[in-house]
DNA sequence: CCCTGATTCGC
DNA sequence: GCGAATCAGG
């Protein structure tokens, strides 16, 4: 999984556009766990959590604890949670189209890869 | 229950 | 550096 310059640049741009790592995981085709870990070595983040919020666990570098059965989570990597819905041949846009550019350069950034 | 992002750990 | 696992909050 190489990030690409067209994957960051899409990446960067959902993440400031306002998007959920969730979303541009998907968009991407990655987890959005790995969009978090990019943007965080990236230096990008949008503070929702202080990074001093807790310590953490200490005296057990295994992050694999074993809490009680009840409260075991499974893993989910399901990737299918919102549908895009399907619009219609009628413009859709309320706002100005700077958005539009910025997606314009993404796409086109990304056809030139592809 | 679902979602969000942040951090840590193994490769 | 990347991805997954994990934690923490709304």
């Amino acid at each position: 999984m190489g990030w690409d310059a067209n994957d960051v640049a899409l990446l960067k741009q959902l993440w400031a556009d306002g998007h959920s790592a969730g979303q541009i995981a998907i968009r991407l085709g990655l987890s959005r766990n790995a969009v978090s870990a990019k943007l965080k070595r990236m230096g990008q983040r949008r503070g929702h959590k202080p990074p001093t919020a807790n310590p953490r666990i200490v005296s057990v570098p295994k992050r694999k604890v074993a809490p009680s059965a009840a409260c075991a989570r499974p893993s989910d990597k399901v990737v299918s949670r919102r549908k895009p819905a399907a619009t219609k041949s009628a413009p859709m846009e309320p706002k100005e189209f700077t958005k539009r550019q910025l997606y314009a350069m993404l796409v086109d950034a990304v056809k030139n890869t592809g």
